[in-house]
DNA sequence: CCACAGGTGTGTC
DNA sequence: GACACACCTGTG
């Protein structure tokens, strides 16, 4: 693990890419830099003097694995330049500035956002980490981190359901993982196919799937798909918007259009400005008496 | 001990 | 299509 790889990247700010909640697996470790384990692979992550540094990885590496996935092929200071010209949404931007979409594997972004529904970011990536401590493969120590692969479809499709919920901690969507897994396993559902889809028709596909509703369908159309202007309505987005924007309650599929309405093809990384800049602000959420 | 947060599935109109 | 309600677990 001591090759690297280095980059010049005035958009990339970790703290903003991993907390934004796109991703759950991710570890920041005491020194400040990022551990993060995705496509089977380990990888450590740090700035220093305006770069950032992949350690464990080498350039041709790099550029098969992680320049996808961190988004580099996609020029942000363009999409900050066009969404900027909203003057509520600068503020937001200003805040988030080091947000990147991350292309994540689809099938753990399925799984892991199933696990998402009803429930806030500590417990999901607890959730996450016993799942692949149990059922994924071991991948070896690294900077004093044991690391484990996100289980195959294979695999969480055979579990029982008890032992999932039992270990994962999931509660009552532990059949959801495992009847989803089976659908992806066995071939029902095929999800290079629902890749090659188009928004809408990708969202319809993966509605079929138990435990997949409207806003985790959204969030795993941006997160794993591509459709960047896919627009997932949440309690946070949904109290933004109104908040922000329309100035009355709507329901979640109006406030899901009219994103999309007002930001156009990029309204899925507006969505993540909003979401971060709203929930680090608690805004909108009603005060205690 | 109890209140609360948070999407989806199911059932009813 | 709009609504009410149950579902699990961590945190305060």
């Amino acid at each position: 693990m001591n090759s690297y790889v280095t980059v010049q990247e005035k958009i990339f700010r970790l703290k903003d890419i991993f907390t934004c909640g796109q991703a759950f697996r991710w570890k920041r470790l005491s020194d400040g830099s990022y551990l993060n384990i995705a496509h089977g692979r380990v990888l450590r992550i740090f700035k220093k003097d305006g770069e950032v540094v992949f350690c464990g990885t080498n350039q041709r590496d790099f550029e098969h694995i992680w320049q996808d996935y961190f988004d580099f092929n996609c020029n942000y200071e363009a999409i900050q330049q066009e969404l900027g010209k909203d003057e509520i949404l600068r503020l937001a931007i200003e805040y988030g500035r080091g947000i990147r979409i991350l292309n994540q594997d689809p099938y753990e972004t399925i799984i892991t956002f199933i696990i998402s529904a009803n429930s806030h970011i500590p417990r999901i990536m607890s959730s996450v980490e016993k799942i692949c401590e149990h059922y994924g493969t071991f991948l070896g120590n690294y900077w004093g981190q044991d690391c484990y692969s996100f289980p195959s479809p294979h695999r969480l499709s055979q579990v029982d359901p008890a032992q999932l919920r039992e270990i994962g901690k999931v509660g009552y969507r532990d059949r959801y993982i495992v009847q989803t897994s089976q659908m992806i396993a066995s071939g029902e559902v095929c999800l290079e196919t629902i890749a090659k889809m188009e928004r809408r028709e990708a969202r319809k596909a993966l509605l079929q799937l138990p435990g997949v509703g409207e806003k985790v369908a959204d969030c795993i159309l941006l997160f794993a798909f591509r459709h960047k202007d896919s627009f997932p309505v949440d309690v946070w987005i949904g109290r933004v918007m109104e908040k922000l924007y329309v100035g009355k309650p709507i329901s979640r599929r109006e406030v899901a259009d009219v994103g999309r309405k007002i930001f156009g093809e990029y309204a899925g990384v507006a969505n993540q400005y909003l979401f971060y800049y709203g929930r680090e602000h608690q805004l909108g959420r009603e005060v205690k008496k």
